[in-house]
DNA sequence: GCATTGCAAGTAAACGTTTACCATCGCTTT
DNA sequence: AAAGCGATGGTAAACGTTTACTTGCAATGC
């Protein structure tokens, strides 16, 4: 089941057959009926590795994850996905799971799959996948971490704008002790989150405390641990900023088991803006940084790249902003004679 | 950059070097290192399309789910993948959003993918897909609802087995009030977990009352307004099963709200283990279906299809158990007299 | 010493499309 | 009426591999 046999039963050239599927508009429209019918009633589908072939154009993007579970990702292979669907692309979707392997695996599957971009999601934690994907010169978008360099984009993320958001928010609340709990400081987000927290501090004339910044690892055991260990200072802060919302979920936890009971002993506020979040008791008030609109980004670097004539000197910037989302893990801090007497175990 | 490049290299024919990279055993040691060394220095990569075109085998299994979003798939997505790599395959991911022209779209991306197998990891909800995909006769994987016919593998899941496990906990803690939340009814797999309730509240003889049995629809909303209704009945359950997690967390959040404590006044469980249930305070207790294992299984079914030689008269029956997961969203009923006194909301 | 066998390596024909180029046809123009 | 033109459709050469078949050569048997 061929173009030919369409051919033949349409009583065309290939050729003719070929230009119909592709909607060239020079094909006499009686023909083309032709066509269709012939099709509709042999079932045909066009083979899509022949044409990738030989048009030399794969229609494929590739798109490179650190991991599908974590719960920033499925959001963002939904978007691409949709967006590929409408521009009849394809996903090549792979996962590096941290392990440089597999990474190098990642490259070669999109190579070996002449894919005519990549999306690099992984927020920096791996960078040697430059160097194997760089050679080739395809399109590729990366989250702030690129390379300036032809055909390649960067999404820069506006994390201050929302830091300063939720800083000033607890602020307005008349919390004074406010700590932030930071992702593994290996990786640059990470540092940049931190850093823009203490700025925001700072702006509004608030003390920034060293033994208030802990390090977590954007994972639940670094929130649960980070809660532990801040519980044990002698006048705790009343309100925790995490560096993601995974973090924001183990303090919750370990709130829970403390005691401490979220918000009204303890605001806390999470970072991306998970689906998690809003699955939280209390819901949980984090800073947005939109999964949607950071794969709307990606994509559309893509394909516009893959539409440039002639390369550009130099990639593409774009900016993400990020936004402080309400939900209902913050409040008012409990007034100080409240705060001395620990309550009990909750439960 | 292609085959004939490395063969002038290496001063052999493209059939070695396709020899070579194939490994196939009759190439000469020493020419096959000429050969690696060739393909080394010009950072050659076989073509994945013209390879699939002339060996008529494209190395990509489909898999459809309804919507990554869902917090069931990604973890079944992430252990498809893992396979994949390990075979050598690639995956066509597509999403079907229960939207008809999307499902009709997935077949037909497969098709011209000409996708060796196709996962359907969709729970029912579509079955329109079988007829298109079915008559290319190519390897099939369904969960439960698959037809019986050559080539068509299903993984049976007894969801009996999970369900038995969490009424006996409930009734051995003297539960004896004990509810169910359905989820959207027009699915299979919800009836069957419905009546494998009513079936094993029996056989403890436990009463299974009608009002305790109330319809969600597998998202949070569903669970947040059953417990909204079996709150208003005179004496509501001590505790609730869920037809899956999410469910469950909505019947949390309504507590929540009511000012129910779970699980002291009420104990809750749930169904998928997915990752929320681990993130839920309290830790949500829920029946097991391993998306892992389920992954596993349907992968295995499709390459076993595969690599058979002549298609057996009717497809293959895997069977998935589910099982109890015990955390801390069940405990000991209160005791009557504290029951009758609904505690004021919380905070 | 010659015919036979076995094995490794090469030759070339596919695979199913797209597309550059060419042929045809019916008009218009002069 | 011949020439020129535009529009349409056909012919056939790619695209980068795999693989059936063939060739060449060394080893073996007689």
């Amino acid at each position: 089941m061929d173009i030919r046999d369409v051919a033949r039963r349409a009583r065309v050239s290939t050729a003719t057959v070929s230009r119909t599927v592709n909607q060239v508009a020079t094909v006499d429209a009686q023909m083309a009926k032709r066509v269709w019918k012939a099709i509709a009633e042999l079932g045909y589908y066009p083979n899509r590795q022949a044409r990738a072939l030989v048009s030399g154009r794969s229609r494929v993007f590739g798109l490179i994850v650190s991991e599908i579970t974590n719960p920033f990702f499925p959001e963002i292979v939904q978007t691409f996905e949709n967006l590929a669907v409408e521009q009849n692309y394809e996903i090549l979707l792979t996962s590096t799971i941290h392990d440089p392997k597999r990474m190098e695996l990642a490259v070669r599957r999109m190579i070996e799959g002449r894919v005519e971009g990549v999306a690099i999601l992984t927020f920096g934690m791996e960078d040697e996948l430059l160097e194997h994907l760089r050679f080739r010169n395809l399109p590729l978008v990366f989250v702030d971490v690129g390379p300036k360099a032809p055909r390649v984009s960067n999404i820069l993320i506006d994390y201050a704008h929302g830091i300063r958001q939720a800083v000033q928010h607890l602020a307005a609340m008349r919390h004074e002790r406010i700590g932030f709990v930071t992702g593994p400081l290996k990786l640059r987000s990470a540092i940049v989150r931190r850093d823009a927290f203490s700025e925001s501090m700072r702006e509004i004339g608030l003390p920034v405390r060293p033994e208030f910044i802990v390090q977590g690892d954007h994972k639940l055991d670094g929130g649960k641990r980070a809660l532990q260990t801040l519980s044990k200072l002698r006048d705790r802060p009343t309100a925790l900023l995490c560096s993601n919302d995974m973090t924001a979920i183990g303090v919750m936890r370990q709130a829970f088991e403390l005691g401490i009971s979220v918000p009204q002993e303890l605001s806390v506020i999470g970072f991306d803006d998970t689906r998690l979040a809003d699955f939280m008791i209390p819901p949980l008030t984090t800073i947005q940084m939109s999964q949607s609109e950071l794969a709307t980004l990606a994509f559309n670097a893509l394909l516009k790249e893959v539409k440039r004539a002639a390369p550009v000197a130099t990639g593409t910037e774009y900016v993400l902003k990020t936004h402080l989302i309400l939900r209902n893990s913050t409040t008012f801090p409990a007034s100080n004679n409240q705060i001395k007497a620990r309550s009990s175990p909750k439960r």
